[in-house]
Formats: structure tokens, sequence, C-alpha cells
RNA sequence: GCGCCCGUAGCUCAGCCGGAUAGAGCGUCGGUCUACGAAACCGAAGGUCACAGGUUCGAAUCCUGUCGGGCGCACCA
């Protein structure tokens, strides 16, 4: 069962309408079917007239008021439509029966599932991110990429597309060695060095690995121990913060198994590369980057890149259709580069996207706290979850759009108050949890049930709120399509207004008139599943209680 | 200098593959608990959508240019 069938009819009637006065030719794009802003203007209004002026070579008002008779006729049968009408420069406004409203949430209540329909066309999509360095703990800017990545992978499910996650450890290279060779230091009670890794962390892991026996002189397994403690607890974080990584690869895997090197002959292979003071390039600059890159630097070591362009290719060898880099903003100069190279290596370009980050600042008093006793370094997530929990967490990494920089206020993060958008939505969620209990199973049940025809008419915000809920698929779809969790937040924040606006006009327990309890009780239910389920896509639990 | 992102209410930001009188939260001012959760609701004030051109029935939205801010431009990762 499909909840959407309510806006299925309006827009399949609107686009036959436009059709038949085309005689058959379909309109593109297609026409609108959107909310007008003010009620007066009815419930729906379409564009198709102002579309359709062009090919008809008609004024737009003329043609609205043609597609007008065409949609009476249309739906003039189903008791859908009260009246139409034709507004400002050819709008078509359509005013809905209660019949309409009641038909439609009684198909809200029955749906299995609020969410859109599956896609015609899935993929299988690996979604990477946050993959920050396992040479320290989780910051608060990688727990953005963390729950972008997250948001965005529950979405591409939720519209049907077959998604994982995937964690890349940078663990091979100089890194490795400076975090090991700080790591020693401590543990010979000394500082790191001046290159090195200073956080409290560190003496930490120094204080582990000595207790462990290893020794301070056997770098490599010191290294290769860090690694392991540190990623053990980056996962840690991430459980607590409600990502589940799929597939956790290793750089140094890449090397092990020779996958950097075969990448490297495909490239020569293909003519791809060429020496030059005693390095080896890529020529990207024939797959439209800005200058050609280092593959083998000229001291014989491999370069970054070269380990990334192996990994890309070897996750395009997996079968995956499609590839989303989650990186941070420091990184979008790297964007070109896999392209060309996924390019040179005979693949499609286009499978590949990478998301941009903007930064997290963490804001105190109007302050921006960046450093950290603990850690040395940024504030890290852990200490942000400590401090604010998951929900605030998730919810105001997610609220803004991915490319702007946002200021993460501790005080409105901290405060279980009105203050906190994060607890405007759940409350709602909660304060129908609460009506529910006041009904009464029984009465729960009643409501979820066949709708016995209430005879009451409907108060404008139980119509406003219904017309919300019939959005969230189309919120979805197009959420993850422009891979865009933020909107759901506006959305869940929009459902929870409309729902305290009916619950200040609408008693609900004990409403006079045949069916109206009942009616309002599914509109409850209803709106209850909707809330929870959009918190769902964000990692935001919906508390039946707070 | 080149590339990407951003410039919308006092503040933080939505809206951006064109639609009607540009929205939300916070902040300010005022009002609402003798029915189901006041963590809520209602009202008021607050805007040259950075600027200038262009495209068209229509531009915050698309194109060009200018100004301002951020980030990147490694044989680092």
């Amino acid at each position: 069962m499909n909840a959407t069938d309510s806006i299925t009819e309006l827009r399949g009637a609107v686009e036959g309408a436009a059709r038949a006065l085309r005689d058959g030719e379909r309109t593109e794009p297609a026409p609108s079917l959107d909310r007008p802003p003010k009620p007066e203007l009815g419930d729906y209004s379409s564009n198709a007239a102002m579309l359709l002026a062009g090919p008809l070579g008609d004024n737009p008002r003329a043609v609205a008021e043609r597609l007008s008779e065409e949609l009476r006729r249309e739906l003039g049968g189903s008791g859908s439509v009260d009246r139409i009408e034709v507004a400002g420069p050819g709008f078509v406004n359509l005013f809905l029966a209660d019949a309409w409203y009641r038909r439609a949430l009684a198909s809200l209540v029955a749906a299995d599932d609020l969410g859109p329909a599956p896609t015609a066309a899935p993929e299988r999509i690996l979604v990477e991110g946050p993959s920050a360095n396992p040479t320290g703990p989780l910051h608060v800017g990688g727990g953005r990429l963390a729950a972008y990545g997250d948001s965005v992978v529950r979405l591409l499910q939720a519209v049907g597309h077959e998604v994982e996650r995937e964690y890349y450890v940078n663990d091979a290279g100089a890194q490795v060695g400076r975090f090991a060779d700080s790591i020693a230091a401590r543990m010979a009670g000394e500082e790191p060095p001046e290159d090195g890794y200073g956080g409290e962390y560190i003496t930490e892991l120094a204080q582990e690995i000595a207790a462990e026996g290893l020794d301070p002189a056997d770098r490599e397994a010191i290294g290769r121990r860090g690694i392991e403690l540190m990623l053990a607890a980056v996962e840690a974080t991430l459980v607590r913060f409600g990502v589940e990584i799929d597939v956790w690869t290793s750089e140094q895997a890449l090397y092990d198994r020779g996958e950097v090197e075969s990448a490297l002959a495909k490239l020569d292979e293909g003519g791809h590369t060429y020496r030059s003071d005693d390095a080896l390039w890529l020529r990207t600059t024939t797959f439209g980057d800005d200058k050609d890159r280092v593959l083998i630097k000229s001291n014989g070591e491999p370069t970054y890149l070269t380990a990334d362009i192996a990994y890309h290719w070897d996750k395009l060898q997996r079968g995956f259709d499609r590839l989303v880099d989650v990186l941070g903003a420091d990184h979008h100069g790297y964007v070109g580069r896999i392209r060309a190279a996924i390019a040179a290596l005979g693949g499609d370009p286009e499978a590949f996207e990478a998301p941009i980050m903007n930064l997290v600042h963490v804001v105190e008093d109007g302050e921006r706290v960046q450093m950290s006793k603990r850690s040395g370094d940024f504030v890290s997530l852990d200490e942000l979850l400590d401090d604010i929990g998951v929900d605030a967490s998730r919810w105001f990494m997610l609220w803004r759009g991915h490319e702007t920089a946002v200021d993460l206020d501790l005080a409105v993060a901290r405060s279980q108050s009105s203050d906190n958008p994060v607890y405007y939505v759940q409350y709602a969620h909660a304060r129908i949890a609460s009506i529910l209990r006041k009904a009464g199973a029984a009465a729960e049940a009643a409501a979820a049930g066949p709708d016995p025809q209430a005879e009451a008419v409907l108060e404008p915000s139980e119509k406003a709120l219904i017309k919300r809920l019939l959005e969230f698929p189309d919120e979805v779809r197009e959420s993850a399509a422009r891979r865009a969790p933020h909107r759901i937040c506006a959305y869940s924040t929009a459902v929870a207004a409309d729902f305290h606006a009916f619950y200040r006009d609408c008693q609900v327990v004990g409403a006079e008139g045949e069916g109206v309890e009942r009616s309002r009780l599914a509109l409850c239910l209803a709106t209850k599943r909707t809330i929870a389920a959009a918190l769902g896509l964000l990692g935001v639990s919906a508390p039946e209680r707070m």
C-alpha cells in the first residue's frame, strides 16, 4: 500500500488535463503540484497553464480557464474537489473536499511504509566516510562527516538503493611513523618529536602498549598496535554515535595485496604516465585536471594519491554503480584528480561524487573553542557526546546544508528547553505518545482500522497537517537525490509545528461528534509515525516520554 | 593569479534544475495553562535577497561581470 495515492490522483489529473489540451502530447517539464503560499489560494495549485501558454500560443489565463474545465471533467466524479479557480498570472488552484482528506488520511494510516515507493532504477552505492586518520580520536569535524554520510546512506536506502558504509583507514605512509615515534617517546618518558602527535591520548596509548610489553625500539609493532587501538576507539565512538560501518578498508592492505602496483601498471599500459624529474607522473590533465600529478616520488615512494587511485579502482571493481566520498572542505581540490584517475583507468568518472563538508565550529559563550586539553587537538566527538548527547549532536551537525560552515552553540544544544530545535520535534512525538496513552489501547487500535466516515467538517489545521504528512515521500526522494539530509530537519520541524497547531485547535480525546475522536486519533498515529520515520533518517531518537 | 564554496531579518540559517505578498529558529516587545504534555501556542516589530547588467509572461533562484568572506592550489596525508 502506497501512502501517496491521494497526491498521485491529483497529479495525474493535472497532467492528463494538460495532455488533453495538447492533443496527447506531454508537457516538459512536468507541471507542478504545489501548496500555494496562502490558504485562500486553495489546497494545491499548478503552474501547468503557464507552461502550456508558449506551446499553445495563447495567454496563460485563457489556457488556465480551459485547463480548469478539463480538470473539472476529470475530477468531477470523484467528489475530491469543491472548486477550481484561476488566479494570479495563470495558476490553477484546487480547493479539495473533506472527502479527499479523509481518503488521504485513511491511506496514511493503512500504509505499512510512509516513505517513498522504491526507485525504478536501484543502484549499488558505496558511501565512504569519515575515513579520519587513525592516528587520533575522532573529532567534531569527523563527526559531522560521519553524521552526514550515515544520514545520506539512510536516505538512499529509503528510496530503494543498495548502500554500504565504508571507512578507509590511512594506515600507511609517513604519518604512521610519526605516530609510532610519538608513542615511543612517551613510553620512554620523553616529549614527542616536533612534527609528532602531542595529545594526551598518546600518553594513554603509550601506557597501554608498554603494559602489553612491546619493545619501545620496535617502531613498526608500536605503530601497528597504536593504530589498532585507535581504530577500536574510533569505531566505539561511531557506534555510540549511531554509525555502523560495514567495511573497513586498510591502505596498507592495498599495498600488501599488490593492488597499488596493478593500478600503476594499468595506468602505464593506458599510456597515461610519464617520467620527469626522477618522478613518475599521471597525465590527469587529459581528463580535465588542472595539472598533472605525481604517482611515484623521486625517492621511489608512491604518493598518497597512488594508493587512493588503487582504492577507488578497487571499489569500482567490487561492482558499485556509484561511489560517494564524503570529504572535508580541505580536500575539495582532490575531486578532479580522482575523477581523472578513474577515467584514465577506463572507469566512468560520473560514477564518482564527493559532497564537500564545510567546517563545524563549536561555540561556547560566543567564542569558538577548538582546543581541548584531553585530545590536544580539536574537540573530540566523545567529549561532545558526553556534553550534549547523541540526538542534539546529530541534529546540529545535520540541520544546515553540508556546504555551509556551522556554529554549534553548546549552550543552545545543551539546553533541554524550547531553545533547542531538536527537542521541539521530539516534544511533538512525545506529546502524541501521551495522547495515545490517554486514549487507551482500544481507541488507538480502532483508529488504525477502517474509517467509519466522520460527520464533522475538518478544521483547517487538520487539513494542513494531513497535507504536510503527504509531502513526506517527496521530501525523502528529494533529500536523497540531492544528498541533503538537512531538508529532513526542516521537514520534521514543519510537521511538529503543524501538529502543535492542530493540537491547539482540535480536542482529540473525548472530541464531540460522530467518529471525530477516531479520525483525530488516526491523524495522531500517522503524525507520530511520520516524525519517527523522519528522525530515523537523521539518526535521532523519537522518545515516547521526555 | 587559478579553482571550489558562501554573501537572504539584529544573530544563525532555510528557500536556489524560474512562479503568487521571500520563510524558520534564536533575540526583542506583547498576549495565552479550570479538557488530551506551556519543552507548546498566538500576535507585533524586523528585508535595496551583496552590487550592476542580461535572459522572460515572471528572477533570491539561471547567465555575465564587480565587490566582500572562507577553503584549496605539494614529489603531505
